[in-house]
RNA sequence: UCCUGAGUAGCUCAACGGUAGAGCAUUCGGCUGUUAACCGAAGGGUUGUAGGUUCGAAUCCUACCUCAGGAGCCA
């Protein structure tokens, strides 16, 4: 019996007979000999099958065998400069496990497919190359994340899915049925618990789903995403931007490191991700307006950063940039008024380069409790929901802030993807829940 | 929700008022080094749906459905 290994680990087995399970990715014949190309997530290796050294029947199914049948196949490892991995492996024995139906094969041939058919059949997708160094990519993202704020001294301390109403009152909310006639949302952001949290705590992260009901419909919107919320007690915004670009930089420094190969299959210039060192840009808003305006935009101060404002500034640097101060008019009712221009919010952007966009969004939260009730009061927000959030600013107030980084918008910058729908392994969107 | 574009073979597309075609996939045949292999053959279609214009509609018009991209909103 050969020892059992995947084919990532093909290079420790050479001129020695091994088992790899799998899945037949392509296969090329040419009379007496075939090339079957087996998959089993962890690389491809390309088999060679020989009429002359195997069995009539063996050869036989070989020959026929469709895409992505499950089989094992047993033989020799052979270091091959020719191979596009660099090994091959010489066929000795195949246990066939299902051979995929000739009347229904596999829909995903090896030819371009259009986005609709490929998002049908998303379950199937993720088998290809592609797809896999993506997920892979998000891995090593999140597990960077994870052991960023692990080795950073925060406590992972996770927040509420079903929550009682709106955090911010703005966004829109998916509402479920919670139970005898009440009504519970899905969850926006943990924020809120989080600053609770941090008070226990010192320095916390939640990482979770969040769930959005607005109707975007746009290459960087999912209706549920994954975001990581660190929040830290006694810290200002400078110590929010600090800690934001920290992250990111260890961030992409891990997926360069560890991830090579698939930034490789993803074609992706890995120049532009080896200039994020750190010493990020740093503008206010009230200079990014002005920017934007030297370049043509539309924009007047007071309103929101648009796609094409935010494509306009990320490409003038080649890390990504962090913009502050924005109005506070146009800001969630916790965020800090810088107090020498209460106009402005001692919020934080961070948008990632080459037209990515926001990745991050955070600041500073008000802890004055006189002056988070008047900001309640002028959003129009029910005091008596926010009750416990007001007893944070009660008993030992301090000043604190933190952030939020989606995940899927940062997973498509590092493998420069066109849509974040490709970074997550079943995506949620407007007019797509299934599969 | 609004704006723009697209729906033709299992898939990706061509034909743009006059008998619906190619590549891939599938089946059969050929090839002992193929790299989205190649060569030959076969099967595969109420052209998204419903109306309308016309001698004649995949093609022009109307409505609806589906999808894509963008806007607003956001991470």
């Amino acid at each position: 019996m050969a020892k059992r290994i995947c084919i990532r680990e093909a290079a420790q087995y050479v001129d020695q007979t091994v088992s790899i399970p799998g899945w037949l990715y392509n296969l090329r014949k040419s009379g007496k000999i075939v090339f079957p190309i087996l998959r089993d997530g962890t690389g491809l290796i390309q088999c060679v099958a020989l009429k002359s050294s195997l069995p009539e029947d063996v050869f036989e199914s070989l020959k026929h065998l469709t895409q992505e049948s499950s089989l094992i196949v047993t033989g020799r490892i052979r270091a091959e400069a020719r191979a596009a991995s660099g090994y091959e492996l010489d066929v000795e024995a195949v246990e066939i496990l299902q051979k995929v139906s000739e009347e229904d094969p596999y829909p995903i041939t090896p030819k371009e497919h259009g986005v609709e058919f490929l998002m049908d059949h998303r379950h199937l997708w993720l088998r290809s190359q592609r797809q896999n160094a993506i997920i892979r990519v998000r891995h090593e993202i999140i597990t960077a994340v994870r052991n960023y704020f692990d080795s950073h001294g925060f406590t992972l301390v996770d927040t509420p899915i079903f929550t009682p109403a709106a955090c911010e009152g703005t966004t829109t909310l998916f509402e479920v049925n919670y139970f005898d006639d009440e009504k519970a949302y899905l969850s926006q952001s943990g924020q809120l618990y989080s600053e609770a949290t941090a008070m226990a705590f010192g320095k916390v992260y939640c990482f979770g789903p969040t769930f959005r009901a607005e109707k975007s419909k746009t290459r960087r919107h999912l209706t549920e995403f994954w975001m990581v919320e660190p929040e830290m007690a006694f810290a200002d915004l400078e110590e929010v931007k600090r800690v934001a670009e920290e992250m990111v930089v260890y961030i992409v420094g891990r997926v360069l490191e560890n991830r090579k190969e698939e930034l490789k299959v993803l074609e992706r210039d890995t120049s532009k991700l080896e200039a994020v060192t750190g010493g990020f840009p740093r503008l206010s808003y009230d200079d990014a307006i002005k920017n934007l305006q030297e370049h043509g935009s539309e924009i007047q101060w007071g309103s929101d950063l648009g796609g094409g404002d935010e494509t306009i500034l990320t490409q003038q640097f080649a890390q990504p940039i962090m913009v502050d101060r924005f109005p506070t008019a146009i800001k969630a009712f916790y965020m800090q008024p810088d107090p020498e221009r209460p106009e402005v919010a001692m919020g934080v952007d961070v948008l990632a380069p080459e037209g990515y966009g926001e990745i991050i969004g955070g600041g500073q939260r008000i802890h004055d409790p006189e002056l988070l009730l008047r900001r309640i009061d002028e959003h129009g927000l029910p005091r008596e929901a926010f009750n416990w959030y007001i007893d944070l600013r009660k008993y030992g107030t301090v000043p604190h802030g933190g952030f939020g980084m989606g995940i899927e918008r940062c997973v498509a910058w590092i493998c420069g993807l066109e849509h974040v729908r490709e970074t997550i392994a079943f995506p949620r969107m407007l007019y797509r829940l299934r599969p």
